[in-house]
RNA sequence: CGGGGCGUGGCUCAGCCUGGCUAGAGCGCCUGGUUCGGGACCAGGAGGUCGGAGGUUCGAAUCCUCUCGCCCCGACCA
């Protein structure tokens, strides 16, 4: 491609809405333009990069037996009401009527389509395994988009889906996935490491987040360097930094003291000179509607996700004021689990075994001492806690770090929730209904392209890996008036063609600094410079990721390109 | 949905508090000339209903009310 032909709105100005990384190099270089809220369009270099990323993902999934379909991205509300899906989703759906008043969606994912179809078509366990995928748009009416393309309300997605007869079937599809999704990312350039993840609403039993450690992120994840762990915080476990204080020895009763206006436990530690990981921090929580009462050791924080899956509820928040006094009758800074016994009272398992601890009296500006669970109140354990910087390993001890990422892949397996409510059966090998056991595994194609950002730029500008870029080399003729510079460029560039290179030639009008800059802000990752050495036969070849520079001879340029490209 | 911020040529912003000539600058763009190895210089030029509506006023980019949009923090996030 010439560069004088192109459409690449380079801005030499920080457009002043964006805030990450990606976001300001995808607008300054060019590649895409916000149309709305969490509504970009994909220019052409973004739209190159998409390509790139696309194949690659299409090769690795086409590799695992996986069949690519184009669904419709225009739902009618009935698939969506069977799976129950319809009122889960609740905002996050875009819906529109037709003009029958009949309601429809835009897709958000694509399980109630698949399965749609595999249970009009699959009649037969002899027609399993199957993978189907597709790499298409979807839309989701995000409460709040942000960080440029991180977080949209319309976005393209590699979504696959796996049927199998049984769960060895889906474990060995899941490992298809998994291994398929290593390559996909390696190919592409990406650093990233694979998380266990909380399956959430999707329902199912095992998932794995591929993620990649960026500021960027939106999530945090928790890795044990020896151990190997890896885990996203919402799931990770770990061994909690032990008590500050040992707990006093004796089977001592609980003992009110005055504690006024003391509501935090940070107040009360501070007051009763007693650590915070002798307090029992008391939370109330509306689960479903009815209240819960979740004690952590003071110290600790409650995870969301764990709490909602130990009590088994769909949506929570804390109580409001009122309704602490109605349950509790004391103020939220005096709560306390002793003679609790209208709700369901569970405890962190870090509480387990601990005695004489320091809790809330539910006597606004009291609060007991000696208090140890089990003797003085009876509750349920659970892990409850969120990991925290400074917890070990489980198993090895050692430290364990916390590093925000974003996710850029998930694979699930599903297991019967779809197949089951929407009836896919198929007769298995004595002739009985089978009902097919799913998985499901998606990829986010764009922030592929802003992970590698998020990793690869520098002042300059982007420097994405050479198999994801826009394209591989840019020949760059100094000064465009020079007759001899002009013409070997244009050979350069039609050899590199020839060659199979994606090659750009920049033989736009503009002076040599504007060419550079604009060639390392764009992020091509070999440049060939043809300049004033030429008439010794001399080029000068780039690499973007490096800085590094070197002058070639005429002959060995496109060779010189080659092997970089190979060794990048 | 709660909190904060911002809407002025294509981009970055000044002007607003304290209302007053014809609304400015830099960058970008167009024309001509000089230049040509890291975002050149000179000269000339085009381009703005100051997000929108209503109000106050002799007079509104500026003050008031409403509204729309965008960004950030939080909540949310198969």
């Amino acid at each position: 491609m010439r560069w004088s032909k192109l459409f690449i709105p380079t801005l030499r100005e920080v457009p002043a809405e964006a805030e990450v990384a990606s976001h300001r190099l995808l607008l300054r270089a060019g590649y895409v333009r916000q149309l709305s809220a969490g509504i970009y369009s994909y220019l052409y270099l973004a739209q190159r990069s998409l390509n790139k990323i696309q194949a690659i993902v299409r090769e690795e999934m086409d590799a695992i037996g996986a069949q690519e379909m184009y669904l419709p991205a225009l739902n009618p509300a009935e698939v969506w009401q069977e799976s129950g899906r319809w009122d889960v989703m609740g905002d996050n759906m875009f819906r529109l009527k037709d003009r029958w008043q009949r309601d429809y969606c835009l897709g958000m994912t694509h399980e109630e389509v698949m399965t749609a179809i595999a249970r009009g078509e699959l009649r037969s366990y002899k027609q399993l395994p199957q993978i189907w995928y597709q790499i298409q748009t979807k839309f989701r009416d995000e409460p709040r988009p942000k960080s440029g393309l991180l977080r949209v309300r319309q976005f393209i997605m590699k979504d696959s889906y796996s049927f199998d007869v049984d769960q060895a079937g889906l474990d060995v599809s899941y490992q298809k996935h998994y291994d398929a999704y290593c390559r996909i990312f390696t190919r592409c350039g990406l650093k990233f490491a694979i998380v266990e993840a909380h399956s959430g609403s999707m329902g199912g039993s095992q998932s794995h987040e591929f993620m990649v450690a960026s500021d960027a992120g939106e999530d945090i994840i928790v890795l044990g360097e020896q151990s190997g762990y890896a885990a996203n915080l919402e799931k990770a476990v770990s061994k909690p930094v032990p008590p500050a204080v040992p707990d006093p020895e004796g089977d001592l009763a609980p003992e009110e003291f005055h504690t006024p206006g003391k509501k935090s436990i940070d107040d009360v530690s501070a007051f009763d000179g007693m650590p915070a990981t002798s307090h029992i921090k008391s939370l109330v929580l509306m689960a479903d509607g009815k209240p819960v009462l979740a004690l952590l050791r003071g110290d600790h924080q409650l995870s969301e996700t764990k709490f909602s899956s130990a009590v088994g509820c769909g949506e929570f928040r804390p109580a409001h004021p009122a309704e602490i006094q109605d349950l509790m009758g004391a103020e939220a800074g005096s709560l306390g689990p002793v003679g609790v016994t209208k709700m369901r009272v569970i405890a962190d398992l870090a509480l387990q075994g601990r005695k004489n601890m320091v809790a809330g009296a539910n006597k606004d500006d009291y609060h007991l001492k000696n208090v140890t669970p089990g003797e003085d109140f009876t509750c349920e354990f659970a892990d409850l806690r969120q990991v925290a910087a400074g917890d070990t390993d489980v198993n090895t001890g050692e430290p364990l770090q916390l590093v925000k990422s974003l996710e850029a892949g998930h694979i699930f397996k599903l297991g019967y929730k779809y197949s089951d409510t929407m009836g896919l059966r198929v007769t298995d090998e004595h002739g009985k209904e089978l009902t097919p056991i799913m998985g499901s595994y998606g990829i986010g194609i764009e922030r592929i392209l802003c992970a590698s950002i998020e990793l690869y730029h520098d002042a300059d500008g982007i420097m994405m890996p050479a198999a994801i870029a826009p394209f591989t080399v840019v020949i760059t003729p100094v000064n465009s008036n020079d007759a001899a510079q002009k013409a070997m460029a244009e050979k350069l560039y039609e050899e590199a063609k020839a060659a199979g290179l994606d090659a750009l030639l920049d033989d736009r009008d503009e002076r040599p600094g504007v060419k550079f800059k604009d060639a390392d802000l764009v992020g091509i990752p070999f440049r060939v410079t043809v300049g004033k050495k030429l008439s010794e036969g001399l080029l000068e070849f780039n690499i973007r990721r490096t800085k590094e520079k070197k002058d070639i001879a005429v002959d060995d340029a496109i060779a010189a390109v080659k092997s970089a490209l190979a060794s990048s």
